[in-house]
DNA sequence: CAAAAATCGTTTGAACCCAAACTATACTTC
DNA sequence: GAAGTATAGTTTGGGTTCAAACGATTTTTG
């Protein structure tokens, strides 16, 4: 990735491209080197530490969050691990053909879903844990601890700006007009009714 | 998302996990809260403003290249908005369905692919981009001026040593050991040898 | 100038991703 | 206690994601 350099230059031609509609350039950069981190620090640690433990980045974050909470409803380890409930059935299914996860029934709530560690997943995870930490201190190593506290609180104000507010303004931009219906999702099954 | 307690919650929970080992809680943060921020901006342009133009997070980004680049080179466009080239070819489908996107074979080198908007393209993001950047805005709204260019500065920062250093250091890892294959993608094509 | 090496974009396969539709179970209300 | 409502997990469909394999083309090498 050459990356970097263009995203200052890229300012100046975004500023040429809009002449007169005034941009905040601090937010632009903000958004973009979030996603840039988020994609270049994934792909370091797919590929350092979990591809040789044969785990995808989700498939290691859902791991972790039963790791150290301990068994789980479904619904919270997906709100957790940051992913809907449909994606978590996925990655459980691949889990659990890895022997790493098992499912039970919640004895009392038919409709819940208790997910926990197998003992190898703990194995897995004990092992592996170490060096996935070790990758997080080699990718922030530009950083002393002082800089990495005030990042992680940076981000963490975004987080929450986006979780208390999102919703609402998401609703006030789309006011009248109805949530736009996706392109992609299930179809409803044909009734009967032929026109 | 509850999410954000639970980062604080986690270490102390991780601590008492892995007992002697010492884990460096503010890098395990800083990478968590990368990640939870992207997802979060993410998830709320892709609803916000994105969806009402039946466009994706990955579509927007590679139209938003071509937009400020100008007529590029395919390889550029995938390492400029950070994607695999068999991803973008993908997305240059889907966009070029909808007839925003422009192929052209280079004239000189029969190997490379020039991508560029279309009149329809170019409309399209002059008039969602302003929207984009407002959303940005309210993503980062808890931060001052000064706070987002810390913030930016300090992802440039993860962002530069992962580029500059990561692929020395994956190789160090992994040393000896030759890489790990993935266990998806493309079969080689069985030959006429059999056993 | 033909064989070999490099480079580009595409295809492939397993996995992931979301939201809406759907099924199953539980709770509410009359 | 049957009908209606709510909630949980699963399925579905269009799409994205990567890396390796691959075909087409260009450059390099002998």
């Amino acid at each position: 990735m050459s990356g970097q350099r263009s995203i200052i230059e890229a300012e100046k031609l975004v500023e040429a491209k809009l002449g007169g509609v005034p941009i905040h350039h601090e937010r632009m950069a903000v958004v973009a080197n979030i996603y840039r981190a988020a994609t270049a620090v994934r792909q370091h640690l797919e590929n350092a530490v979990l591809r040789g433990g044969g785990l995808t980045w989700t498939g290691f974050v859902v791991l972790w969050v039963m790791w150290i909470w301990g068994e789980s409803e479904s619904r919270h380890v997906a709100e957790e691990a940051g992913i809907s409930k449909g994606t978590l059935t996925g990655v459980i299914r691949t889990l659990e053909s890895r022997g790493l996860v098992k499912r039970t029934r919640h004895p009392a709530d038919g409709r819940l879903l208790l997910l926990s560690l197998t003992g190898e997943g703990e194995q897995f995870m004990r092992q592996v844990f170490p060096d996935f930490n070790a990758e997080e201190t080699f990718v922030t190593s530009r950083l002393d601890d002082d800089a990495c506290r005030a990042l992680a609180g940076g981000l963490r104000q975004v987080v929450l700006q986006v979780e208390e507010h999102g919703e609402a303004r998401r609703l006030a931009l789309l006011d009248g007009a109805g949530p736009v219906p996706r392109r992609s999702g299930r179809r409803r099954r044909p009734t009967g009714e032929a026109g």
